[in-house]
DNA sequence: ATGCATTTGAGATTCATTCTCAATAAAGTT
DNA sequence: AACTTTATTGAGAATGAATCTCAAATGCAT
């Protein structure tokens, strides 16, 4: 918790961005945010809390928290881009019910060490994974 | 060649559609379509061959496309999804570099058969994989 | 060929995301 | 605490991919 702000904050010192009331604000909302979230998401949890920033605001402050790895991009739903919190959390790959919208988590480390792999063969160098399957959730089988 | 014709054929015939010829023109242009592209690749690939198809028609007939299994939605480039064909092109994973947009592929049997295992355990049903991950490759790695 | 339902093209529309720019706030300096 | 400089913000305009509308064209069964 403690940790991830000062993180962050690290990050935008040594990029020499200035420490703002919106940048907090967003970043706190981020982190109290478990799900999967995009930027409408966060607006109406920010404004919620009393608390008020823009949507232009959130759009330009996205990428930051990304790169200071606090976020990583995750999805597209709806036509929309879909964000999670990392810091914390375990690697893991996504199940996308194409019915109800669902979204599974599942870890994978085996998964990992293979994909490494393949990518040593390649002589590539991951940085991201963006691991998923779409299909059917066991409610929605029948 | 002829066998994805057919299946095209059929596929239209069984939901009742006309095979009209901005649908053939443009199911040919995707199979001679050996890489990713997008709806605007597509349109301009068929304006080369003296063909004309309107960009409306394309976005209308890829979802056609995708749903007679000849085609799937592979990656997101520029803000603008991307296809491949896929009949007879094996399952494979993409690693897609962000400095120079490079998309390698690499075949997955072993990682399809763990995430299948996994998706088992959510008792959840894979229609389509989404494999991936960015990073850099051989050339831009230095 | 004729008639009817479907499909097409052109342009309008939508909507997520990015951009612009005047007003504001951060942080360093006196 | 007031002053300076520079980055950041908010509001709304702009962009652009994807979708929608509707009159004209086409496929297809008879
Ligand atoms: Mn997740
Ligand atoms: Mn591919
Ligand atoms: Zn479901
Ligand atoms: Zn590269």
């Amino acid at each position: 918790m403690k940790q991830e702000k000062v993180l962050y904050q690290d990050f935008l010192q040594s990029k020499n961005l200035k420490l703002t009331k919106p940048r907090l604000i967003i970043m706190e909302a981020v982190l109290e945010n478990h799900d999967h979230f995009n930027v409408d998401d966060l607006y109406e949890q920010i404004k919620m809390k009393h608390k008020d920033v823009s949507r232009a605001t959130i759009y330009r402050t996205i990428p930051l928290l990304i790169e200071s790895g606090l976020v990583k991009q995750s999805l597209r739903c709806e036509s929309k881009d879909i964000y999670e919190h990392t810091y914390g959390h375990e690697n893991h790959l996504h199940f996308i019910c194409t019915n109800c919208g669902k979204i599974l988590e599942s870890s994978f480390n085996e998964v990992e060490k293979l994909i490494n792999q393949l990518a040593k063969n390649e002589n590539f160098k991951i940085s991201e994974y963006n691991l998923g399957a779409s299909g059917l959730c066991k409610d929605c089988k029948k």
